[in-house]
DNA sequence: CATTGACTCTCCGGTTAGGGTAGATAATAA
DNA sequence: TTATTATCTACCCTAACCGGAGAGTCAATG
């Protein structure tokens, strides 16, 4: 029967986490005197309490080690749920990794002026009422826009909130005229379609990574360049066409130092094969 | 301006994130009613909000986040900090995966007579009065260790408490007969030492895998061969001779069913070369 | 105009695995 | 008998929020 200081010591157990284990009725002292109060231990408890430790340095919890320690069956499945956690949480920590690499990267290169963070967020399922059209050239957006608007005044559809209006480029490439652009504005429910405008729904989307751009269009591609390094860089690839989603632009702000716009790049993890 | 729900949908943040980082000054709403208390954000808070949330899924605690953000200069010694910091986690996920490994692989082995838990504690600096000498056969133990005891007792030395006495084996391989063992006993100071007995100050062993064995001496051999089954999977290497610490035994238990002993395997981690 | 329902506020308590301290006893040494 | 050390309970603290209670606010409807 050891008292708790010189049982602690022969352990390397702080006194603190013995009386813990106590309370939560995980390594009771073999016996406590019931005026002092006193924990007493005894040597033919260090089997269960070395148990217990090893359980604990493999990362079990200690509510985990109570429920399992003593129902030996069960105790493989637990094992083997833990070893996926632990799987899962190195692939977490290595994503963390070449999320950092990119970082500083990007912090070397460009010294201060470290514009763009890549967030990864979820896209919601929404009903868009959505427009595709060939515009002749990025000035014409201005034009085809508001007839959206008037459209869905028309048929008493509102918009969605939070607003949210973003286009989807439909060319394989980079052009500067005649562009293949879908435009579509977030609503709280179904219109009737028309020539030009179609109501549908769109798919939540899992994971997509999105940047900010602040300021003029001109300087966006700057902005999907970055995101689409991050997604290279850090094990993703795109699944789907990338939205071009506006916050604040001319309607709202006065300069154009003040526009917002976010790029939302569906993405998923690449397959290692 | 937006109320807290609608920019808590816009950006996939709870509610009670954004009030928790407004409380501790993290993200604070542009604007907050001093009547109702109402707080409100604007859409240019945005790249900061990304700038946090892109250092978070980097894996930055809050108050790292923000001791760092406002100072640029600073940011790469925090990434280059937080790199290592990952690094080191990565190896500690990897460690308690190989122990899980080697835990799994023995309860499958031995059913449900899972007797070896190996655990890694440090061995702490002690004065020892140690008696190296060569005995006939291990019956002979018996008679050597009073010795030990006698002479303590006339040098007026006292065992520490907790109590620490163990053998070391030299030779190096077993053997039954003409063993040459040093048993050592710990004190709490020096004595003189004699033709036999010596006393020395062992030092401190950072990491020692341990495991308990109860029972009789003539089956001590598998926990031997557990803890060194245990060092070679999880990628250590034995750095000194095992130490066999006697815990309970003829002195104080009737049934040598009851006896404990614990095996100390000074180890360190095996470099990748 | 009042009411309803949706929204927001603050405050309190809970989560892990103990650490730190205070004030009160208990055991041991001088 | 006193002084020192050991131990006890009890309370507050950690990080990053989540859940809920009770109260006040906003916008739209009857």
């Amino acid at each position: 029967m050891y008292k708790i200081g010189v049982f602690s010591k022969m352990n390397k157990i702080t006194i603190k986490t013995l009386r813990h284990y106590d309370e939560i009725g995980l390594f009771k002292p073999i016996h406590v005197d019931e005026m002092t109060g006193y924990r007493y231990y005894s040597s033919s408890q260090l089997p269960r309490l070395y148990e217990i430790l090893a359980l604990k340095s493999i990362g079990f919890s200690l509510s985990e080690i109570l429920n399992s320690i003593d129902q030996e069956n069960n105790m493989v499945d637990c094992l083997e749920k833990k070893k996926d956690h632990i799987l899962k949480k190195i692939e977490e920590e290595e994503f963390k990794l070449s999320q950092l690499r990119t970082y500083l990267k990007t912090l070397k290169l460009e010294g201060t002026n470290m514009k763009y963070k890549v967030i990864v967020k979820e896209l919601p399922e929404v009903i868009v009422a959505s427009m595709r059209t060939v515009i002749p050239d990025y000035d014409a957006y201005y034009k085809v826009y508001p007839e959206m608007g008037e459209y869905m005044e028309q048929q008493k559809v509102e918009c969605s909130v939070p607003e949210y209006c973003f286009t989807i480029y439909h060319d394989g490439e980079y052009k500067e005229s005649d562009i293949d652009v879908e435009i579509c504005e977030a609503v709280t429910g179904y219109g009737k379609d028309s020539d030009k405008i179609k109501f549908k729904k769109i798919d939540k989307v899992d994971n997509a990574a999105c940047v900010l751009h602040k300021g003029p269009y001109n300087t966006i591609g700057m902005a999907y360049g970055a995101v689409m390094k991050w997604i290279e860089e850090n094990g993703y690839e795109v699944s789907d066409l990338p939205r071009e989603s506006y916050i604040d632009g001319i309607w709202n702000k006065e300069t154009s130092e003040e526009w917002l716009t976010e790029i939302q790049v569906p993405i998923i993890f690449k397959q290692v094969v």
